[in-house]
DNA sequence: AAATATTTTTAGACTTGTCTAAAAATGTAT
DNA sequence: ATACATTTTTAGACAAGTCTAAAAATATTT
């Protein structure tokens, strides 16, 4: 008699948070994961990262050998990605909908993604228009979990005389999205390279073919923009 | 030195589900809830109730005493109907703009009440209109707290020749939610009663000046009506 | 008022997820 | 290769919330 294997179709708040803390460590950095990493990226000990790593192995979402760090299997992957679909559909209500600024729907999304029912996110996912990216210009997963990925670079890149349109941030820091805010610049702005200061690296910028603005090196670094040809 | 007494602002899945379940309890029969009863209506045991409120009770949000049963305080009040309008509000959400029908909407407000963010509920009630009754009928409290009364009666208390604008349902099951849908006695629908047999009490129905119908006294007993003078 | 039945509480155990402190493994100097 | 530093794991404890089984209190019957 063979032993049947049942599967887990719904994965607690926590372990969601660990898949999706993972996932984006794994996007990042291509190695396995290890579990100080985790253990920073979800602000608790090693110890509790451990335990946790342990767990999800067992539920087959994740490879772990100890001292050898973590990587996710497809599984893992396929829920870690749900979940990311819905905190950005969350993020996009909450700045479509609900008028949040794109600093403030973070937070509340991070509650909202764990809400548990595939057709409530179908439906919401219908009445935003089947949105492509969030309120930060990321990409929103599709049902079948694939990810479109942008072509956007970093404003940084452009040269003088290049022009982009703001598609996404990669610091998404309150303080940094507060200040993007405050100075006009938001997705969808359309903005032109006039000089490059050869001293400083200060890059002046034309928003929108009127007022000029002069940006730092940190905020040309974590604009993403998408080059106009 | 006198020891400070701290509030606490955040109270936990569980807590809310307990405030909301004995709120209901105290509104349908007024005495002193006891044990078994909350027990049965957060499908527990009476044991682990027994922990709970002392717990709640510590927090001053109930009153309790051993073998007594339990009070809400103004406070544990306040928080119960707090969520009572996240719940309403959430389904109205779920109704309105996502197209779920009226039986589908209160498992999926089931988790969404408990999302700490009051910034998100005001916004909320604001995108949805300031709506004064969700999808049942039932009267959404206000952010103050206050509870409009509704003067409906029951559809069984109309006399042949009175008419009435369906208003609310007193039986929330999803059978009986159901049912209802698919014979289009649905919240709005005027009707006017035609004939009560003598023999079986059944009611026969005009509605909307349209079609007619005959309804059992399970089905009349749990419908309320607006009765139109 | 005694006997029985019901309700409620206590006591102790379990689960999930967390922590600290110590031990073990791994990595990096010299 | 030995010594030192860092990372990771183990062991044991804790908090929230639940449970079962037994004891205590209350309610009901005769």
């Amino acid at each position: 008699m063979s032993k049947n294997v049942y599967f887990c179709l719904m994965y607690s708040f926590t372990e969601e948070n660990y898949l999706k803390a993972i996932y984006k460590l794994q996007e990042q950095s291509d190695m396995a994961i290890n579990t100080n990493a985790i253990a920073t990226a979800i602000q608790t000990k090693a110890a509790s990262v451990t335990d946790m790593v342990k767990k999800l192995s067992e539920k087959k979402l994740l490879k772990y050998e100890k001292y050898k760090g973590v990587e996710l299997t497809h599984l893992g992957k396929r829920i870690a990605i749900e979940t990311v679909r819905k905190h950005r559909l969350w993020e996009t209500f909450l700045h479509n909908k609900l008028n949040f600024s794109w600093d403030e729907v973070h937070d509340i999304a991070e509650q909202l993604e764990h809400i548990q029912s595939q057709e409530l996110i179908d439906k919401l996912d219908e009445f935003l228009g089947f949105p492509s990216h969030d309120p930060h210009g990321d990409p929103i997963p599709g049902r079948n979990g694939v990810i479109q990925q942008n072509n956007f670079i970093l404003l940084s890149e452009l040269s003088v005389g290049e022009s982009g349109i703001i598609s996404g941030v990669v610091n998404h820091s309150n303080l940094f999205l507060q200040h993007l805010e405050k100075n006009q610049l938001v997705l969808g702005k359309k903005l032109l390279v006039q000089e490059i200061s050869a001293f400083d690296q200060l890059v002046k910028v034309q928003i929108e073919d009127k007022h000029l603005q002069q940006l730092s090196n940190e905020v040309v670094r974590n604009i993403l923009v998408k080059k106009l040809s």
